[in-house]
DNA sequence: GATTGGATCTACT
DNA sequence: GTAGATCCAATCG
């Protein structure tokens, strides 16, 4: 089923990271987990964008942790926080350039079985909503970090169906630069990040 | 070497 | 609506 859809190429990425965040949604992402496939539906994401942008990771400039958003695009930006969780992001724009989008909340596809092992709950649309959840279920850790989307182990996919129905919204957990529309997800999608939904970060909607 | 805060999630009130 | 878990990376001394 999967191998009727083409593999994203690395141009996709770089363009405009508002453009690849905008444009990845209803697309597909796949990972390979020895023999198993997991995959899921991109419903919801957010734009990080260079060192002007407080919220990105290279507003402080270089260091260890973030060299890969400073490579070249289509490459996976893998990192841990709070303690518990690990962030699958896509490196974006020009080689140099330090930007990416976050992918936050996925449509399990293929392999719910494994996630639903993995996650401990049956609850479909709730296996990969939030950045968190969906690198949990599909078992994805520091060690995807720099891996290409192209690759054996994460690869992602172009979709077959129309794009589907846009929303934005300013981004989820961040203060400094919250003003900046740059948090897109499929409108009134079971999957996306819900429990957000009914706060001001949420609500605020257009097309 | 120590401290602080984080692109979160869950459970509980 | 709010707190607690949990630990790494960045910053400071």
């Amino acid at each position: 089923m999967l191998d009727i859809y083409d593999i994203i190429p690395p141009d996709f990425y770089a363009r405009q990271t508002l453009r690849v965040a905008r444009e990845l949604l209803g697309r597909y992402v796949a990972v390979r987990d020895g023999r198993r496939i997991l995959s899921g539906r991109i419903v919801e994401t957010e734009a990080y964008i260079g060192e002007e942008d407080p919220a990105c990771h290279a507003h402080r400039g270089r260091t260890p942790r973030n060299v890969v958003m400073y490579g070249a695009p289509g490459y996976a930006y893998v990192y841990f926080t709070y303690g518990n969780h690990f962030m699958l992001n896509f490196v974006t724009e020009e080689e140099g350039v330090p930007a990416a989008v976050l992918i936050r909340a996925l449509e399990p596809v293929a392999g719910v079985r494994w996630m639903i092992e993995r996650r401990g709950t049956t609850d479909v649309h709730r296996l990969c909503r939030g950045p968190g959840n969906l690198t949990a279920a599909l078992g994805i850790d520091g060690s995807c970090n720099g891996l290409s989307l192209g690759g054996p182990r994460i690869s992602v996919y172009h979709c077959a169906e129309p794009t589907p129905l846009v929303s934005t919204s300013g981004r989820v957990g961040v203060n400094e630069g919250f003003e900046r529309s740059w948090r897109f997800f499929v409108r009134d999608h079971p999957c996306i990040s819900a429990y957000r939904m009914g706060t001001k970060a949420g609500r605020k909607q257009t097309t």
